[in-house]
DNA sequence: GATAGCCGTATTTTT
DNA sequence: TACGGCTATC
């Protein structure tokens, strides 16, 4: 999509003399530039001593583009906090005329109070930090009668969206079924991340989607959230794009304000992110764009929600002239985590390259150490033991002696469904852990249901509030009277609340239906009022009493009411911090997450993908088996690319810990409840035995083979990897398990196992091989029947009770009933 | 209009 | 296995 830059326009006019009182912009005055650099000389202000000479130059370097190549752990946002600290401290720019940007809430938090400390608590000044989306939204509410919207727009969120679009499709008489409203949800916000209006998007993907009509639909789609004056969060970043690109004096009016533009995480902007960055950015000819993005390519690994690598590989091309610095010198882990997670990102082809070094040299550092266990719960167990080690400070090699707080640890897995059997462990541990991530508070169904109140309390015009709280709790407003109400609201172009107050004024509905929407149009008009009147946590509360909303829950008798009650509790102390409820509605639109316990010494439990920008003392990385990592969905959609995307995620994993990272893979892991075998992943391959140990078998495999009842078997060969996954020979042995796996199972009838080869796909012409793929096919016959007596590995003796397609039901005489693929057991 | 069971599906996630 | 969404039923 790179050819859609062409229209940005340009400005060739000499830039307006600056008549304000502010400071000489960077450039200007020669004077003040030597003046400066004399000062300079004389003594480095605080904040740039300890700074090296790379970073440092990062900071200093302020006139003209600027890509920061920062990896991980080599003092990043320092970097950014600094750099801005500097540009206001030599009087370059006031705070306001800073443009910084951040992809989370929590970098710009961050970065928020970093730069505090450094200046001294004047960051309240700074109004244009924030997340791409928070600044869009202020940029959109400022100028949004030039989008064809109100400034008092809603934001709809994912499952908003989805309703919508369900409807739209609906009203175009397709089937919802074959053509789902959460694909084409999907589909939009990739057009949009592109950067793509109805108009552009190519005409393939137009065709693609209900019977050729996707262009049609997502034009739709936008005029119906024109007329619901909404935004998606797509348009947060569209609209402001449209707004710069139509009306050159407003986009003027940013050009002489911003005169630093900051980007953090440059590695994950999507293309209309970076339109949105170019049209900023943009300055007359021979004017020095002050743009400084910071990022790492290695670190990349958004690309499945829109990321372009190749924004940050190409930065040099779009902004002439631009001063890259490197950020190599990490400052947060040992030289054997660095020396693993360097040698295994170097298996990446399309990297800018760079190689991460630390002066710090400890022989008592440890390396990072692969351990292998029998199944999931063998590898939830072991690391359980490990981290109660940690804790107590046993003598277990070289952390010996030192107690270890919970906090410093942490387990990062690839796929959420991972997290739920070291929880359980956990659980029976009595050893506190911590989610990260996971659902958030703001998506609970009691908490959308109650925010549908007070948006439609703030924005009568909310449809989709509206339909959401209509008949909940019920009020016997069932389907024909929302569809009756939504078909007489679009006849007449009135919101549908609106709408309800004229029909309860006739006799359209039946008494009953009629009765429950006066009361509730009522309710609305009454809360309406209070706006003003009550204060809004007041009001709040009222809404959600009258609106029999609490009640509903306090008469429901199931497990998780009392706390959907307490979240709504929650939900209204979370408000005190605002001022207004209209003000807690934006915040939450933009900030969809809630502070989680931070007093509690835990293990965080969290995905790769949250781990990112966190570091911690020790780092478990469990799940290192191939189709779980790299996932095989990675491997399918993505090809190469995909594999490289896992492989920087495994990047990220490793450079998280500071001092120890223990690898985990395990020989058999269920999934949707079937138990499958799994290899062990190519990415343990590519780590340099150097810097990496292999468990002696610290994990119990005799004993728990015992343990089962399946003691010695002919697992004992199938398996002569565990113990000879010996540093050398690692390769070797590696082959020789793949070999006893297919000579064991793979050659069973019935279900298919396949060798893909990656051979054009590897690295360096590598071939990766031995990928096996158990696929459940339904239709070919069993070879086994009902009543079979049959040996599994993991499950020892059993009798088939039940047969689908390749699946079969067994009765364990020791473990119980479980559901395996026919090609993991054996006929006794 | 409300509810019970059935079917299909199943990464990663921020805003 | 486990959940959500939809259909069929009362």
């Amino acid at each position: 999509m790179t050819n859609s830059f062409d229209d940005i326009p340009f400005f060739d006019e000499e830039p307006a003399p600056r008549k304000n009182p502010e400071p000489a912009a960077g450039g200007l005055g020669i004077a003040a530039r030597a003046m400066a650099a004399r000062d300079q000389r004389r003594a480095a202000p605080d904040y740039l001593s300890g700074l090296n000479p790379e970073q440092r130059e990062a900071v200093e370097t302020l006139d003209g583009p600027v890509l920061v190549l920062a990896g991980a752990g080599t003092g990043k946002t320092r970097v950014l906090t600094t750099r801005i600290a500097h540009i206001l401290a030599t009087g370059r720019a006031f705070p306001s005329q800073m443009l910084a940007v951040t992809f989370t809430n929590k970098a710009a938090r961050e970065m928020k109070e970093r730069i505090g400390v450094l200046v001294g608590g004047a960051v309240e000044g700074m109004p244009w930090l924030g997340t791409f989306h928070s600044i869009g939204v202020k940029l959109l509410r400022r100028h949004a009668e030039l989008a064809g919207l109100r400034s008092d727009f809603t934001i709809l969120d994912t499952d908003d969206v989805i309703r919508l679009i369900k409807q739209l499709i609906q009203a175009e008489g397709l089937d919802d079924k074959r053509w789902p409203a959460r694909q084409f949800a999907g589909m939009i916000d990739g057009w949009k991340n592109k950067g793509l209006l109805p108009k552009d998007i190519p005409e393939g993907d137009a065709r693609a989607f209900a019977n050729g009509k996707g262009r049609e639909l997502y034009a739709a789609y936008q005029a119906r959230l024109k007329s619901l004056n909404a935004c998606d969060f797509g348009d947060l970043l569209l609209h402001p794009i449209a707004i710069f690109r139509q009306n050159p004096d407003v986009l003027k009016d940013y050009h002489d304000r911003f005169r630093y533009i900051l980007v953090d995480e440059y590695q994950d902007t999507n293309t209309a992110q970076y339109m949105w960055l170019r049209l900023l950015a943009q300055r007359p000819k021979g004017v020095a764009q002050n743009v400084c993005c910071v990022g790492d390519d290695d670190q990349s690994i958004y690309g499945w929600r829109g990321a372009e690598v190749d924004n940050i590989l190409r930065f040099e091309k779009d902004f002439p002239g631009a001063k890259v610095i490197k950020l190599e010198r990490n400052y947060r882990s040992t030289e054997h985590i660095l020396g693993a997670a360097g040698h295994l990102i170097a298996h990446n082809e399309g990297r800018l390259g760079k190689t991460l070094f630390t002066d710090r040299v400890d022989p008592d550092d440890e390396k990072v150490i692969v351990h292998a266990a029998w199944d999931s719960e063998e590898e939830a167990r072991a690391v359980g033991e490990e981290i109660e080690r940690l804790q107590r400070g046993d003598g277990n090699g070289n952390s010996g002696g030192k107690k270890h707080a919970l906090n410093d640890m942490a387990i990062l897995v690839r796929a959420s469904f991972q997290m739920r059997e070291f929880e359980d462990r956990f659980v029976t541990l009595g050893l506190n852990y911590r989610v990260i991530g996971g659902p958030r508070f703001y998506e609970r169904l009691e908490i959308r249901d109650a925010m549908a109140y007070f948006r439609l309390t703030c924005q009568p015009a909310d449809d989709l509030a509206f339909e959401r709280i209509v008949n909940t709790p019920k009020r016997g407003l069932g389907d024909t009277t929302v569809r009756y109400l939504h078909d007489y609201a679009r006849a007449r172009d009135i919101p549908m609340l609106a709408a309800a107050s004229e029909i309860i004024e006739t006799d359209e509905l039946k008494p009953k239906a009629r009765k429950a929407l006066f009361d509730l149009v009522q309710n609305f008009r009454n809360w309406q009022q209070k706006l003003e009147a009550v204060t809004h946590l007041e009001l709040a509360e009222q809404i959600l009493e009258e609106s029999g909303y609490t009640d509903m829950w306090k008469n429901d008798k199931s497990a998780e009411a009392p706390g959907r009650l307490e979240n709504l509790k929650e939900l209204i102390r979370s408000m005190e911090a605002f001022e207004s409820m209209r003000g807690f509605l934006e915040h939450v639109s933009l900030v969809m997450e809630a502070e989680q316990n931070e007093d509690m010494d835990a293990v965080s439990i969290m995905t790769l993908h949250s781990a990112k920008g966190l570091e911690f003392d020790t780092v478990f990385l469990p799940g290192w088996e191939e189709g779980l990592f790299p996932h095989q969905r990675a491997l399918d959609e993505g090809g190469r690319s995909g594999l490289e995307e896992e492989r920087r995620l495994a990047y990220v994993g490793i450079t998280r810990a500071k001092h120890r990272c223990h690898i985990w893979f395990v020989s058999n892991r269920r999934i949707h409840g079937l138990w499958q075998s799994t290899m062990p992943s190519r990415f343990l391959d590519e780590l340099p035995p150097s810097h990496v140990e292999v468990a002696a078998s610290d994990n119990s495999y005799g004993g728990y083979g015992g343990r089962g009842g399946y003691g010695q078997s002919r697992f004992d060969k199938a398996e002569p990897f565990a113990n000879s996954y010996s540093t050398p020979g690692w390769r070797r042995a590696q082959a020789n398990r793949t070999d006893a796996t297919r000579d064991n199972w793979g050659t069973r009838s019935g279900h298919a196992v396949e060798r893909i080869g990656y051979g054009e796909s590897g690295p360096r012409g590598r071939t990766i091989e031995g990928e096996l793929v158990a696929k459940s096919v339904a239709d070919t016959p069993s070879k086994f029947s009902i009543g079979d007596r049959v040996f599994h590995i993991k499950f020892g003796n059993g009798n088939i009770s039940a047969i689908e397609g390749n699946k079969l039901t067994i009765d364990f005489d020791k473990a119980g009933q479980k559901r395996v693929l026919d090609g993991f057991v054996e006929r006794v």
